[in-house]
DNA sequence: GTAAATATTCTTGCATACAAGAAATCAATT
DNA sequence: AATTGATTTCTTGTATGCAAGAATATTTAC
């Protein structure tokens, strides 16, 4: 047990909430989850404190912790506050570009093409987060990319839910090459803008989303 | 004990890393603060990991809480994405103004005023918190809002540093001048910039802030 | 039969206990 | 005297225990 036992619950929670095993609204039974993990219920209640600080969990006293159902209206908030960062990241990025930022994006890119090509949307799924991370990373801003990864995690699955959405990979990876394409060019505006659009749903992508969200 | 132990400790261990009680680097010892505040160590634990997810102290396994030390290079990355998120909300309470907004944003300037030519720094640090605030609000966006108050409140003690340079409270007031007009007339862009550059630190006010920083 | 009041059970919140790892002290050897 | 090794002390990490509030079941009155 080199890791401790708290990080490893609060990992493991945080999964099954976002990975949907722990449903919004659902009760997390501290005794539940300690005899589940085999634990006492010390390090449950810190782990579900710690998620209850990050918000992924609401603790209302004495009466235990339920899952946060963000609902449709806070989702598209959160997104538009995505879209925001995501933009500076990319202005950041296209000002301060090295050698190393270039080869990691556009390698990742050369990835987001294969698995979109081969219409594989869990591949992209993932290729596609490691775009995104790489300009996180190229934004030389470590705040800046802490805080676009820990969003873009709480926001996984409703992206998730998106990318099943007709011809929304093959779209959204066209759109990537523009961006590139303004990032190599060290526009940053219209890096900005670019991302800014590429994540934000307006209009019928939110539209499409509450519908997928609602049956599943 | 109406309200539960833990929130209680939080806020203060927060306050005292805020105000400077609990230094940066030093280590938060557990029963000292178990008995400095009259509790038992489980509760001081769960703050102490709450405060670690929020990201004011480091929690190394088995060696205890230190209160982190963000450095000025650190704390230069969390002002430009202050600066960038602040903008953001000017903009969207540009465009979404409601008359509530408007009113509460004037009061607040008002307030500002009196202090500012007062030249009671302190007071025009609360009213300049309520001025912000009021305008995070009118973005009427709740996680955006959420978002810039966290952020503000972690960057707390550098801004008051701030204020104590030499005509800054004076500028600060007349740059607010600005953005209130950009709102009321609705332009997004302008203000959206203008509350960028008042929130930004570059050049020499960021000398100024790690001069002051480092002798205090 | 339904509703309110009471009793019981369950669950959380905090305290305490115990084990294991890290730091500090002390001793021994060079 | 200094450095390394062993021992002791101290601190954290987890488990368990106990009390108080919430949820639930039961009973009683209408």
């Amino acid at each position: 047990m080199t890791e401790n036992v708290v990080q490893r619950l609060r990992d493991q929670i945080e999964n099954g909430i976002i990975s949907n095993d722990f449903a919004p609204g659902e009760r997390l039974d501290e005794v539940q989850l300690a005899t589940r993990f085999g634990v006492s219920r010390t390090p449950v209640r810190e782990a579900l404190m710690q998620l209850n600080a990050i918000g992924l969990v609401e603790i209302r006293p004495r009466r235990g912790a339920i899952v946060i159902d963000p609902g449709p209206h806070r989702i598209f908030e959160m997104f538009e506050v995505m879209a925001e960062i995501e933009g500076m990241a990319g202005s950041l990025a296209a000002r301060r570009l090295t050698e190393t930022d270039r080869a990691a994006i556009l390698s990742a890119h050369a990835d987001c093409e294969r698995s979109s090509s081969a219409g594989d949307s869990d591949a992209y799924y993932y290729d596609n987060e490691r775009f995104h991370r790489a300009i996180y990373t190229a934004s030389h801003n470590e705040f800046l990319t802490e805080q676009c990864i820990a969003l873009h995690r709480r926001l996984q699955p409703y992206r998730r839910l998106q990318l099943r959405v007709r011809n929304r990979v093959a779209t959204s990876f066209s759109e990537h090459g523009s961006i590139v394409e303004a990032l190599l060019a060290g526009d940053a505006e219209r890096a900005r803008t670019l991302l800014r659009q590429h994540v934000s749903i307006q209009g019928e992508r939110f539209s499409d989303l509450v519908a997928t969200m609602s049956h599943r």
